[in-house]
DNA sequence: GTGAATGCAAACTATTTGCAAAGGT
DNA sequence: ACCTTTGCAAATAGTTTGCATTCAC
């Protein structure tokens, strides 16, 4: 639906007075070019076509950036691991305490817009983000095994 | 609400041909008692005093167990670690391919319970789990920045 | 020119594996 | 007695940190 050019994460970033630097321009180009979730490693992948002195290291520390300035975020994975993807491509939905780390639980689902309202007038809690994630099986994969 | 006693899942673990020993109970009984999620660390922490000689590796193996069996959940904690959690007390809700890892983006969410059987549909998944996780700050830390 | 940003190597943390010893049935 | 399970030590995988060099502004 959106393909956002990154010319607006660009400028996001020099006005928060953080440098345009070849390293991170393709770190941005690599996620902005993806349609689905990249790991730190599919990042520095396929970044380096763009800039071939990138490190992983680097990866690690602009994806943060990134994340942090809401451009990307991160998606769970099954094995414990995580992948990153444009914000706008997530259309996502626990309680977790980005600071103590407590979990809360809540009552019945209904409706996600609106629970999240409820869920904060009744906890208290300032929910900033939230991840819908249903797990399974897709359908190539279901024969498998 | 479900103080589900150890009882239920010792049987489930015979049954399916696991042995009841003393390090596996003392991992369950550690699961059980808690009212929140506990990390690999927490659990070997607290199932220590039930059973002394418990190794950090036995923590992990067990866990991974009633993992499989489904008397826990992994909760996934923004920090990139793990804690685990009694199933019951879980009320949770991506679509992420077990096998494939590949993630599917849904239309506007709704209704949860009606939500994963249209996207059951529409998208052929077999969605064997959910998770709703709302990210945010609980009221005791909202302060404390 | 100057300080932020990078890349390398090393440190760390979380988790898994190999294997001999211990324990449940 | 037999075979699963355990615990230790070591191996891995993912991620972070220290520091001298490089580069955007």
């Amino acid at each position: 639906m959106s393909e956002r050019p990154p010319l607006e994460i660009l400028s996001r970033l020099r006005e928060a007075g953080f440098r345009l630097t070849e390293p991170r321009r393709a770190v941005i180009r690599a996620l902005t070019e993806a349609s689905d979730w990249l790991s730190h490693e599919q990042i520095h992948k396929r970044a380096t076509t763009h800039c071939p002195t990138l490190g992983l290291v680097t990866v690690y520390r602009t994806v943060s950036l990134l994340s942090n300035l809401g451009y990307v975020r991160r998606v769970h994975l099954d094995n414990g691991c995580h992948g990153y993807m444009r914000t706008d491509l997530i259309h996502g939905h626990l309680l977790v305490c980005r600071d103590c780390q407590y979990v809360v639980e809540f009552p019945g689902v209904e409706d996600i817009s609106g629970l999240i309202v409820d869920i904060m007038s009744q906890t208290g809690f300032v929910v900033e983000d939230h991840m819908l994630e249903l797990l399974g099986r897709c359908p190539a994969c279901q024969g498998v095994k």
